[in-house]
DNA sequence: TGCCTACATATAGGGAGTCTACATGTAGAC
DNA sequence: GTCTACATGTAGACTCCCTATATGTAGGCA
């Protein structure tokens, strides 16, 4: 996968990693890989400080927890956040839509 | 539409809009803008410099023409470039398809 | 004991491409 | 004389994703 494809869509990955339960960074980075069937292997040093960046901008929380012996921060959805979720989610209907009708192959009429 | 969620796939449109015909830059501006039924309005400083990179790497040739007295450079798609769009569509098909399956909201079983 | 892998987080610095803003010029309408 | 459409181009800012590196625990294995 091309890194600049991604570009942009990262938000709404994370998100929407989040919508059902709240998880730590590790299990949101292998979540990501589960749910596209492997093909999307994004790397700690994309994961977290997109995750930072997203609770700066109040659409995450985040709280320190130990699970043996290790230290996880987990993060959860706030209500800003669901809402940028559906805002992204329509984003990608409408990005999807564009770049589709301007890629698909021309269709010739036969004969 | 976010800056960003262009990123990447740039080539992939500016290829497909050359594909049937050779067009100048300002008139690929247009195009894309009709065929997205007018959500994709990529500015200048985005498209020439975009064109000329990708004439650089082989995808694209160029040459100047006078028409009504204003200069244009058409670029048409190398056999290199027609290569790389069957490439294009191919990747933006796997990346859709990645995004999409994290992206869609969870269905819960009813009752 | 030492080594390896999985788990877990984090930052510095690089890099590439898109955008804003500006510069330049012709043609034609009013 | 002014405005809009047509037409191309560059400089510099900005964003953010990636690579590489650092740190540390837990547990298996020889």
């Amino acid at each position: 996968m091309n890194p600049d494809a991604l570009r942009g869509h990262m938000d709404a990955l994370l998100l929407s990693v989040l919508e059902r339960e709240p998880l730590h960074g590790y299990a949101i980075i292998e979540t990501l890989q589960e749910r596209s069937g492997g093909a999307l292997s994004v790397p700690t040093g994309t994961v977290y400080p997109a995750l930072r960046r997203l609770e700066r901008t109040g659409l995450l929380s985040s709280e320190w927890a130990t699970v043996g012996g290790r230290r996880r921060r987990t993060y959860r959805l706030t209500d800003s956040g669901r809402r940028q979720l559906r805002g992204e989610r329509s984003a990608w209907r409408e990005f999807t839509s564009a770049i589709g009708s301007v890629l698909q192959p021309e269709v010739r009429p036969s004969g």
